[in-house]
DNA sequence: ATGAATGCAAAAACTTTGCATGACG
DNA sequence: CGTCATGCAAAGTTTTTGCATTCAT
């Protein structure tokens, strides 16, 4: 079933790269670190070498299977491509992320790069948060 | 005058720390890295050393003189921090950097985190842009 | 068979830390 | 003077690269 995707998006179907794809589908939703992704396949019995799965995830990047992000600091993180385009929500005391779209700020910034005189190629919007503490 | 800046924010004068400051301001407006920075006092005969610059923009931030940002990749960069809040449009082709405010944008920023039940503490955005090509 | 993917080791890029020395207030 | 900043060297973290081997098509 990965094989398909794989297939599809043109790129070579291997065991490593199944795998990794595996891991980020098992994720549903969560974001994963090539740590997160080498450590979980390693606890899976899988022995897959941490370059092999920076380019993999760099090919999947390309191929449009997955999206990766960078918040505050730390490592870059993946997830699956969905359908729809969304920006994100970081909690800074939960570390959670939540996922949100708004048509308005989308609109807004496409028309911003226009009057500027350029084409919006690309953007990364994150909310950073904390629970709301109630007064 | 930079002496009155730091000792505002409480911070001890030194003389790498007054150099540092200096180069933000001399940039105007530009965003400049660390190693940027290093070079440049370089170039102007100071010998910072480089531990000493990432420290001394660590407090600068702490302070809220400074602000730093990371864009794609590649390393942080620094600016002196304005009086407005503003976001960053990114070239892809010249790697310019261009700042903007929209405050529909900002206000529905904070709305969406309310209606998720979280505080806005900050957020980054950034629209990578190319040119606009005539057709 | 041929070109691409893998694994290993090594390096690169950026940033941080430990510790002895020196400077600010 | 006491404390904090500096410089150096070393290490930390994340990511990339070179190269020989293996695998997919």
């Amino acid at each position: 079933m990965d094989n398909q995707e794989l297939r599809k998006a043109g790129l070579k179907v291997t065991l490593p790269r199944v795998k990794i794809l595996q891991q980020l589908e098992d994720a549903d939703g969560r974001h994963m670190s090539v740590e997160d992704i080498y450590r979980a396949l390693l606890e899976a019995g899988e022995d897959v070498a941490l370059p092999t799965i920076y380019r993999a995830l760099e090919k999947f990047e390309q191929a449009g299977l997955v999206e990766s992000h960078k918040f505050e600091d730390g490592p870059a993180v993946y997830e699956l491509a969905q359908d729809e385009h969304h920006d994100h929500m970081f909690c800074l005391d939960t570390n959670k992320v939540i996922e949100f779209v708004d048509p308005e700020i989308e609109k807004r910034q496409k028309m911003i790069a226009e009057q500027h005189g350029y084409e919006l190629v690309d953007h990364t919007l994150v909310l950073y948060v904390r629970p709301k503490k109630k007064s």
